[in-house]
DNA sequence: CAGGCTTCCTGCGCGC
DNA sequence: TGCGCGCAGGAAGCCT
C-alpha cells in the first residue's frame, strides 16, 4: 500500500527516467484503470500520443506527469499500483493495466507499465490549474491537475502550512487519525504510517483534535516526517527494485504496532492492541497511547 | 460542516 | 481438498 515514500521513489525514477521522452504508444488494456478521465477533452490516447513528458511531480499521493501540451497525466496507485519502467520486451509482468511506449533522446525507447492488481488506482489526463495556495509546485510553477488541487500539501514540503493544519484541528470536532488520513489537511499519510506515527508520539488515535495543544500537534508531524524520512532513506537506492516491488521493504522490518496486535510494545511491553476505526484497524499500545482530557480553558 | 457509511476490486488466509 | 467468507485499504460521493 504505497504511501508517501513509496510514492516519492516512483516519482524520482520515473522524473529521472522519462523526462523529456516522447509518448510513442499508449494501450490501455483496461478500461477501469483510465479513472476520472474528463473524456469531453477527448480520449485518452489521443491526448497522449506524441506527447513529451516535461517532469514527474507529486502531491500526497498523487503523482503527475505535466505535457507538452499544457496538459498532464495524472496517476494514483490506490492500494496494489506500480509504475513499472521496462525497457521494450522486457518483464513478463502482471496485471498490466496501462502500457506507455515512450522514446528519450538519451534513454532511447523505454516501457512505462502501470499495473494494478486490485484497480484501486489509476490514470486519467487533466487539465493543469493555479495552486491554490499560490506557492510553486514541485516543477517550479504554481500549475497543479484540477483533480489534486484540493489535496494539501505533504508534511516535508516547505510550503506545508503547520499553522493553518492546527487552526483546522482546533476547528473540528474529530479524532487525531481521522485528521492525519484527511489528505485535504495533510497530505501523503496512510493507515500504516498514521499507526506508526501516532505510536511514537504515545498518542491514541481517537485523541479529539480541539483539545491538542500545538506542541503536541507540532510532536506528532514531527513523528509522521521521522517516520517518512526513515522509509525514504531504506527506500530506494536500488533502480530495479524500487519498480519491480512497489511495496515498500522499510515495514516489514521497522514496524512497532501496524499488524503486531497481540506482540508486546516496544516501550513498556504491554500488548498491541488492534482496534476498528473508521472502517479499517488501527493498531496502538493500550498502555503507552491514552486518551487525554480535555483540557479546561 | 462533519462524519459515517458505501462503492470500487482482487488475492489471500482462515474455518469448516 | 475445496469452498465460501471476511479482510485489506485510498478516495470520493452520498446521506444524515
Amino acid at each position: 500500500m504505497p504511501e508517501l515514500p513509496e510514492v516519492e521513489v516512483v516519482r524520482s525514477g520515473l522524473h529521472l527516467a522519462i523526462t523529456g521522452a516522447t509518448i510513442t504508444r499508449v494501450q490501455v488494456f483496461d478500461d477501469r484503470s483510465v479513472k476520472r478521465h474528463e473524456s469531453s477533452r477527448g480520449p485518452f490516447l489521443d491526448l497522449l500520443t506524441g506527447v513529451t513528458v516535461l517532469s514527474a511531480e507529486r502531491r500526497g499521493k498523487f503523482l503527475w506527469f505535466p505535457l507538452s501540451t499544457g496538459d498532464a497525466l495524472v496517476a494514483h496507485l490506490g492500494m496494489s499500483g506500480q509504475l513499472l519502467l521496462r525497457t521494450p520486451g522486457g518483464g513478463p509482468d502482471t496485471h498490466v493495466r496501462v502500457r506507455l511506449a515512450v522514446e528519450h533522446p538519451q534513454h532511447g525507447e523505454l516501457v512505462v507499465a502501470f499495473a494494478d492488481q486490485r484497480v484501486f488506482g489509476g490514470m486519467a489526463v487533466d487539465t493543469l490549474v493555479p495552486s491554490p495556495d499560490g506557492y510553486p509546485t514541485g516543477d517550479g510553477t504554481q500549475a497543479i491537475p484540477s483533480r489534486v488541487a484540493h489535496i494539501a500539501r505533504d508534511p516535508l514540503d516547505p510550503h506545508f502550512d503547520a499553522g493553518e493544519f492546527a487552526r483546522a484541528l482546533a476547528r473540528r470536532n474529530s479524532g487525531i487519525k481521522r485528521a492525519l488520513l484527511d489528505q485535504t489537511l495533510v497530505s501523503g499519510i496512510g493507515n500504516i504510517y498514521a499507526d506508526e506515527a501516532l505510536w511514537a508520539a504515545r498518542m491514541h488515535y481517537n485523541q479529539p483534535t480541539y483539545c491538542l495543544s500545538s506542541r503536541r500537534i507540532e510532536l506528532v508531524l514531527a513523528e509522521v516526517r521521522r517516520t517518512f524520512c526513515a522509509a525514504l532513506d531504506q527506500g530506494g537506492t536500488s533502480f530495479d527494485r524500487q519498480y519491480v516491488n512497489g511495496a515498500s521493504g522499510y515495514f516489514s522490518r521497522h514496524r512497532a504496532v501496524y499488524g503486531r496486535q497481540g506482540e508486546p510494545c516496544g516501550r513498556c511491553g504491554e500488548s498491541i492492541e488492534r482496534a476498528k476505526f473508521m472502517n479499517r484497524s488501527s493498531h496502538y499500545c493500550p498502555q503507552c497511547q491514552r486518551i487525554r482530557p480535555v483540557r479546561v480553558p
